[in-house]
DNA sequence: AAAACAGTTCGTATATTTACGAACTGAAAC
DNA sequence: GTTTCAGTTCGTAAATATACGAACTGTTTT
């Protein structure tokens, strides 16, 4: 068996996907792109987890490249990261045809 | 905090996004898509897991509805689930649509 | 300087994911 | 009927994810 290693693409592709594998994540996501960016104080008052956990979650998605966050005292303001997101798109709407365009599945 | 519940939406975009976040499972969806449908033999030719591993990715993406297996002996058929992907596919697609538009992120 | 406030990091418990080989199942070939 | 073949399920180990509260950090207010 002369097995394959993944492609940069593929590994890009799960990446993001599993930081949107979660319900919390999609429902940052969204209210960042609804409010164009918010800040974390208004974000915990909303999604039910403390704040810690959604620490952690703001963190994956910071990590993933679908966000950044900016320190503006007292609190912290974040929002979607336009450059990366750009790309990300591309990324995904380029899966979605490849698996889409197919007529014929069995 | 008068917290929120989840919406069905979300949950179900969640429920997508982490079937897809592992490079094993792009990569069968990327073949199944490629040639219409495939044998679980010809995925573990190529994809560099133990067939056992295999197995437990193909059932993840199918309990997640994104694609179908049948039996067909003495191997067993993969597909794309075509009905479901469709919903899927929109899903995602208005997912991004939502992030996406939005000019003027911080 | 002390208290208050917004978030993050730490410590930790529990659940889920990922992986493998061994054992099993069901159909086909001998 | 036994062997073979394809794939799944089982048992299990190790890694990762999720969650919370407590403790900490850095500002701002008092």
């Amino acid at each position: 068996m002369a097995k394959k290693e993944f492609s940069e693409e593929q590994i890009k592709l799960s990446r993001i996907a599993k930081a949107l594998g979660h319900p919390v994540r999609i429902a940052i996501m969204q209210m960042l792109a609804d409010q164009s960016c918010c800040y974390h104080g208004d974000m915990s008052e909303v999604i039910p987890v403390a704040k810690s956990t959604l620490s952690q979650h703001l963190n994956e998605l910071k990590e993933a490249g679908l966000i950044q966050g900016e320190f503006t005292p007292p609190t912290v303001k974040y929002c979607i990261n336009k450059d990366k997101w750009e790309i990300i798109r591309e990324l995904l709407v380029s899966f979605i045809d490849q698996i889409a365009p197919v007529n014929s599945y069995c």
